[in-house]
DNA sequence: CGTTGACCTTGACGTTGCGTCAACCTATAC
DNA sequence: GTATAGGTTGACGCAACGTCAAGGTCAACG
C-alpha cells in the first residue's frame, strides 16, 4: 500500500516538490526509503499529510504546523493565536484599503500625489527614534504616515500655518522679546494649537501632554534640524523657554 | 545642502540600509557620489523618497512604485490596480478567518482535527490538474478546501453517501445490468446529485456542468485510482457508460 | 600625531514556501 | 535496446530589507 511521492502528490493535489521540502524540514518524513533513495509514503504520512494541507489552508505558517502535529501545541490554542494575527492583518489591510482609496479621490481632484517641502522640516514623524525613546513605543505604533487621512484643503491651510508660525516665532526671537511676553506667550499658544492638529502624538485626552511638550521644545534647541526653522540655536532656546513658561501656566 | 546616507535615513524615518537597497535597484540613486563613495543626497531626492515612501506606506510594492516615479505608469491607475488587489487580499483572509474559527469550534466541541480516511479516495479536489487542464484554472482557483466549510453532520453525512454510492455502483456493476437500465439510470441520478453536494466545481447554475459530468466518466476509466471505487476498470466503464446516458437525457 | 567613536562602503547570508531548471540515475513498457 | 516517465540531490529565484562581517573615512579630542 506503499506510494511514490507523485502518486501521493497528485493524490492531495500538491507537488512532489513540496512533499521533499517536508521532508527535508522534518514536517512530513516519507514511512520508508527505498535502497534507490525513493520515497516511500503509507496511509498514516497521507493522513499526516492531510492534516498539514488542512492547517496548511487556514493560513498557517510550517513552523506552526509542526508544533501542532508534535503535539507540543494544542490545536485550539494554536489556531487561536492564528487568528488574532489574521484579524491584526485583516485590520491593517482595511486601514490600507481607505488610504488608498482617499489617495486616488485626492489624484483624482487634480491634486499632486505630494507637495514638495510639505512639511518644511515640521514633520514630527521624523523624530521617532527620538520620541520613542521618550514616550514609548506605541505612541507610534500605528506606522501610517497620518497626514495622508487629511484633505486637500486641510492639508494646504495646515501647510500655511506651520510656515507662518516658524516665521513668527524666528522673527519674535530676533526681536529680543522675553520669553514670558504676551505676545510670546500667545505663540506658544498657537505652537501648541497646532500641535493638537496632528493626529498620533502622545497625547493625553486628544492634545498633546505637557511631557511632549515640553520633550519638544527641548529637542528644538538639542537638534540643528528643528532649530532651522526657529533661526537657529538662539532662536529655538527662545521658542523653548517660551513653552516651558505657557506649559506650567497652562498645561 | 547635500545629506549623508544616515541623516536622510533618519530624517525620513528609515534606515541606510534600505536606502542603500533604493539605490541598488535604481529606484532612488543617491544625486551625488563623493570620492570616497559615499552617497550624499539632496533635496531633489528627498522628495522623490518621500514619494516613495508614501506609495510603500500604501502597500504598493517597489516595481510598482518605480513604474509610478518614472511617469511609466499613471499614479491612479496603479493605485487603483492595487486596490483591487488589497480587496481580493481581503476577502481571501475574511474567508480564512471564517473557516478558523469553525474548526476552532468544531476543536473545542470534542471532535478530531480530520476524521482519517474523509474521502475513500473520492476526493475531487485532488484532480486539480487534469480538471484544470479541461475546463480551465478559475474553477478551482478559490483554493479553499470547501469541505472545511461543512459542518459536522454535513461531513458525516456525505462521507456516508459517497461510501453508499461507490458500493452500489459496484454491486451493479457486478450484476451485468445494462447501462441505460432505471436501476442505472437511478445511480447515475443519484451520482449526479451527489457531486452537486461538493462546492468548487465547474458548475452552470449551481450544478455541475454536462462537460464536467462526461469528462469525470472519461476519468473514472482511464485513472486507476478512480476505479477502485466502482470495481475496477469494468466496473468504472459501466459507470461511465451510464453518465454518459443519463447527462444524454438530461443535461 | 595617534586614538577613539561614529559613519561609510561592499558582500553575503537569512527570511517563507515552495517553483523551476539542471544534471543524473532508475523503473517500466514496447 | 530504448523511449518515456519518474526518482534523486543541489542550487537559484522571489520581496524587501535585517543583520552581521570586514575594513576604509571623518571629526574631534588630548
Amino acid at each position: 500500500m506503499d506510494r511514490s511521492i507523485q502518486d501521493v502528490a497528485r493524490l492531495v493535489g500538491t507537488t512532489s516538490r513540496t512533499l521533499r521540502h517536508y521532508d527535508r524540514m522534518g514536517l512530513l518524513p516519507p514511512s520508508r526509503l527505498g535502497s534507490n533513495g525513493y520515497r516511500y509514503y503509507d496511509d498514516g504520512a497521507l493522513v499526516r499529510l492531510q492534516r498539514i494541507l488542512l492547517l496548511r489552508d487556514l493560513g498557517l505558517g510550517l513552523p506552526a504546523i509542526a508544533d501542532v502535529l508534535n503535539r507540543e501545541m494544542e490545536p485550539a490554542r494554536a489556531l487561536q493565536k492564528h487568528l488574532e494575527l489574521l484579524r491584526q492583518e485583516q485590520e491593517r489591510l482595511a486601514r490600507q484599503i481607505a488610504s488608498v482609496s482617499m489617495t486616488i479621490e485626492q489624484l483624482e481632484g487634480g491634486e499632486q500625489l505630494m507637495a514638495e517641502n510639505m512639511f518644511d522640516g515640521f514633520d514630527h514623524t521624523q523624530y521617532k527614534d527620538e520620541v520613542e525613546q521618550r514616550w514609548g513605543a506605541e505612541a507610534y505604533a500605528s506606522g501610517d504616515r497620518w497626514w495622508t487621512g487629511m484633505t486637500d484643503t486641510e492639508r494646504s491651510g495646515w501647510k500655511a500655518r506651520t510656515a507662518q508660525l516658524g516665521a513668527d516665532w524666528t522673527a519674535a526671537a530676533e526681536q529680543g522679546i522675553a520669553a514670558n511676553s504676551d505676545a510670546a506667550q500667545e505663540l506658544a499658544r498657537r505652537h501648541y494649537e497646532w500641535l493638537s492638529g496632528v493626529p498620533g502624538l502622545p497625547s493625553s485626552g486628544g492634545r498633546p501632554s505637557k511631557e511632549y511638550f515640553l520633550g519638544l521644545g527641548d529637542m528644538y534647541v538639542a537638534d540643528d534640524r528643528f532649530a532651522a526653522n526657529y533661526g537657529g540655536r538662539e532662536g529655538a532656546a527662545f521658542v523653548r523657554d517660551a513653552m516651558k513658561f505657557f506649559a506650567d501656566r497652562h498645561l
